[in-house]
DNA sequence: ATCGCAAATGCAATTCTTTGCATTATAATA
DNA sequence: TATTATAATGCAAAGAATTGCATTTGCGAT
């Protein structure tokens, strides 16, 4: 690997927002500082971050992949699939299945952002309702 | 929901393989049966079956989204980030913690086919080989 | 049997993302 | 400094999946 103004526009970018992003969000933010950067240019940064862990690539519904920069740590999130919201979970829920997995089988968990389905209280209702 | 032929051959179609199978893969074996079907036909009624409950969508690596009949029940799996292999895991497993979560926030956990990313025992020496 | 509605479909266009290949930029080496 | 190897980039094309809109189909009500 080698340093790469784009790496470094795109961290700055998700450490401003310090929420998940879209690709395109990225890709308007790095081109304030690199206007000829291309839309791939950005892509393959993206999949080069996420595989040295420093950022999070994530499908939470929103049409397209989210990113999310992991300096803030390990964590992950309960969304409902009806209306979106998104709840923060403490990645340490899940340590002891982690260490009970990594021990049963020899693999080194990867994964540090888990996106978890469920219904909301509210939308609970409103699917039963026959939404 | 009406009854639709697609659904039932895309069903079909997964009950026989019984492993996660591609759009592409699906599609083929339902225009085994129905010639003229449309692609976006399939994928209509991949995300109906989905959202009943009746099969998984997952992205395992491969490219394109996998998928699976959720009749033998739900299930997760393992899978090593560099060469694909993949491990089953009862679901049970997470019980306790989704339990847990739906205790906590009043959501009705949906998830029944987590997928977690690890780095299988083979893979780890490889990877700090520097591959 | 006929009517009317809502679900399902076909088709084309669009969106999001990846990939192949040639080129450029960086870092290490001689 | 000149050379070489490797990583990063640009560009265009391809691939996967979704969406809008018009049409068809199945189902219940009349
Ligand atoms: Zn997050
Ligand atoms: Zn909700
Ligand atoms: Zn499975
Ligand atoms: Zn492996």
């Amino acid at each position: 690997m080698r340093a790469s103004s784009v790496d470094h526009y795109i961290l700055q970018a998700l450490e401003e927002s310090s929420e998940h992003i879209t690709s395109a969000q990225i890709y308007e933010r790095v081109r304030a500082h690199l206007p000829a950067v291309n839309p791939s240019t950005v892509y393959r940064a993206l999949e080069r971050l996420a595989h040295n862990g420093k950022i999070s690539i994530s499908d939470l519904g929103r049409g397209a992949m989210v990113y999310q920069s992991m300096n803030a740590g390990a964590h992950d999130h309960l969304v409902c699939q009806r209306c979106g919201e998104i709840i923060h979970l403490e990645h340490d829920r899940f340590k002891e299945i982690f260490s009970a997995l990594e021990a049963q089988y020899g693999y080194r968990m990867v994964t540090n952002h888990l996106v978890l389905w469920g219904l909301c209280p509210a939308c609970q209702s409103e699917s039963e309702a026959g939404g």
